[in-house]
DNA sequence: TTGAAGTGATGACTTAAATCAAGAAAATAT
DNA sequence: ATATTTTCTTGATTTAAGTCATCACTTCAA
């Protein structure tokens, strides 16, 4: 158990520049609790509130959304060292639009958000840790919103240069459902890029 | 003059909930830049580092690319009190891939990074307000990265139940570039809407 | 006050990607 | 080992939205 939170800490030191001392490594030990789930197992269901943020130690997982037609829609893919939690109804306490669900076994480290409030007040690498992952997460909506503009072949480009592991790691299809496009046409898609 | 301050000033401290002191009030006022664009001046091109960030005082701004068709490409239409900056070559000090654009007669208070972290470091309000607009951020990416699978229509009902002050504010080649549609095609959803 | 530029509407046509359908291949379970 | 989902491929067809072309209407500037 105790390698699950030096990763844990490793990962808050290295985003943040700066070390944690005993005192605060006690206080995320005592208050982050590791959690199993197996494959297809639900973090998350729609219509509840997010009341938990968690931190991928092993695993993966997808977040979805299901439109009215009962097609699923995949919005985030998440791996090992990303948080898991949908941040809006996690912050504002509201009933979530989207399921989470394990693609795989997955172990992670969770806590609430009062908990984190408190982590943010009292430790200084969590905080700074906090403020960077903010500008990344500004930053990669900007990225994304070019999006909206790019074809399929060009969304697909952008994700073999930025997320090359995706290709190998999770099943076409659901790339395909990230990607925003239908099996099919990431099938072709992938076939021409061959030549 | 004064007068942009103190709507800047409410700004901060609604958001944050908290209050300035006269020194935090000194320090803003010694710090940000009052600065006035045409319409259709520039704030950033192409290709320049972003070196400063803009709190909109009056007008308004697009940011934009422009693709290898040389066809442009809006990502975003900001208004009064919002911040006008490409966060990724602000924060990281990198080329802008965007161009920001007066669309009118433009008033904004304006400063830079090292100035922004000094504010962080000794303005709590100013802190509090940025941590609250981070998270509101990351929410708005959130919703922003589902729009990949709205059909035209529902991209443009979004807008007006999210927006609708823009449907008035900018014409209508602007919505439609901002919402990834030829504006022929924003002009018959229009018109369909109607019945 | 009259061009010129910018904006918006509409029709005809084209194209990218979705949908539908059927098999093949791979993974998982019994 | 063999059945049974699940995943992937390929072809035929449909559909949503883009492109091209033209005309009307408005602003704005000389």
């Amino acid at each position: 158990m105790m390698s699950n939170f030096e990763a844990f800490f490793d990962y808050i030191q290295k985003i943040s520049g700066q070390l944690l001392s005993e005192d605060d490594k006690d206080l995320l030990t005592a208050h982050f609790k590791a959690r199993k789930l197996r494959k297809r197992q639900y973090f998350l269901q729609e219509g509840d509130v997010c009341k938990y943020i968690g931190f991928i130690v092993k695993g993966s997982a997808r977040t979805f959304t299901v439109d009215e037609k009962g097609h699923e829609h995949i919005l985030k893919l998440s791996v090992e060292n990303w948080w898991l939690t949908d941040f809006e109804s996690f912050y504002l306490l509201t009933p979530s639009r989207f399921n989470i669900e394990a693609l795989e076994e997955l172990e992670i480290l969770q806590s609430t958000n009062a908990e984190i409030e408190e982590f943010l007040k009292k430790i200084p690498a969590f905080s700074a840790m906090s403020n960077i992952i903010s500008q990344n997460n500004t930053i990669a909506a900007q990225k994304r919103m070019q999006a909206i503009n790019y074809s399929a072949e060009e969304r697909y480009e952008e994700l073999v240069s930025n997320y090359p592991h995706f290709l190998q790691r999770f099943p076409q299809n659901m790339i395909a459902s990230y990607l925003g496009l239908s099996s099919e046409t990431l099938s072709r898609i992938k076939k021409n890029a061959l030549k």
